[in-house]
DNA sequence: TTGGTAGTCATACAGGTGTACTATAACAGC
DNA sequence: GCTGTTATAGTACACCTGTATGACTACCAA
């Protein structure tokens, strides 16, 4: 058997230095050669890891993806374990406070377009975005089940706005224009109407 | 004198076949000869419109922001003049729903990145986008306290959730996530809360 | 009619892109 | 130590990018 090497750790590398690039100057900066560069290898072991450009997004696009489940839950740890607490700390995990959680969202965002443009031509390729949404309206219905809410809320309209409502002020945290005080106070303000003190 | 052929039309031309283009095969698809193509003209005249790449797509975000502030208008003329009507028309106007306001926001977020990778290295260059954002939270908050508001309402923290909440539901209604019915119904839903009936 | 400028085109250029290909180095098993 | 497979590097290729340049056309004022 010939030389053996941790795949994955090396396919992290080279995400992580396609991460760097897109923070630095956009996802168009991060080039085979760029990457390479940034990795301090050859082109070639990019191609090798991947394949292709498409196939070396795609592993991006994955792995900022589970490192955004990473920081939720440490999030979550954090908290009393109450619905509410679970709750505000899911939807606040998707501020982009830090520089982890900054790439995760411009990472987002940068990809968002193209998944957006590639579902128009064939459905069946937004299914996983589909999901996705799905479990996190019902992660935030579950939490809001949970309760005790006030009467007459109605949990799912509420899981509904939530799930809109927690990328919206993301956005807004991270090209500049809110602060994350001021969307953390937002959330919570909202979360004040649902559930019993 | 020589020639004379009206600037403004031939420029908004080619920036609406830069939005084609985007809107099939993303942004970066829109290159200086798709866009000569498209437009069925040469390469050269769309440099000789706007002298650079940088320059054709700062053109092409100014004329998506002033079809969409037009399309707002329409959206405003509808309603019965009500704060809670001109409130509730200036949210769903964010709604992809046609070609027009789906090609608007899919350039919004085309453009987002680079505009957020650019505000890093130049704060200042993020004036424009503080400024519309500031004046999209006075809007909402000038409709909220033409009221009449429920008791207990903080109109100040109702402006910022609303701020955010239309362009999260957009981005869902965008990536066929959700339904722009169910969006409408967040919207509505959300402001029965606020204002008195 | 004519001159000069605005507009238009075709083409050239230097540089960057993703990918294919070949050759070499490193290692595990025999 | 040898062997065969994995991993790595270097390079070449065809294509596409934004931009610069020079020639040509259409028009209006004189």
């Amino acid at each position: 058997m010939p030389k053996k090497v941790d795949h994955d750790a090396r396919r992290r590398e080279l995400t992580d230095a396609v991460c760097q690039l897109t923070l630095r100057g956009g996802l168009e900066t991060a080039t085979f050669r760029q990457v390479a560069t940034e990795a301090g290898v050859s082109v070639n072991q990019v191609q090798y890891y991947f394949g292709s450009k498409q196939g070396l997004l795609a592993a991006t696009q994955e792995h900022v993806g589970e490192r955004s489940i990473e920081r939720l839950m440490t999030w979550i740890e954090a908290t009393d374990g109450s619905g509410r607490a679970v709750l505000g700390a899911f939807l606040k995990s998707f501020a982009p406070i830090d520089e982890d959680s900054r790439m995760a969202m411009l990472m987002y965002v940068a990809l968002y377009t193209e998944g957006v443009v590639a579902a128009m031509g064939d459905p069946s390729a937004n299914e996983t975005r589909k999901t996705e949404a799905q479990m996190m309206h019902d992660t935030v219905l579950e939490q809001l089940n949970r309760g005790p809410l006030i009467d007459g809320i109605d949990a799912e309209a509420e899981a509904t706005l939530l799930t809109a409502l927690a990328p919206g002020l993301g956005l807004y945290i991270l090209d500049g224009t809110m602060s994350a005080e001021a969307a953390f106070e937002t959330i919570d303000h909202h979360l004040d109407r649902l559930f019993v003190v």
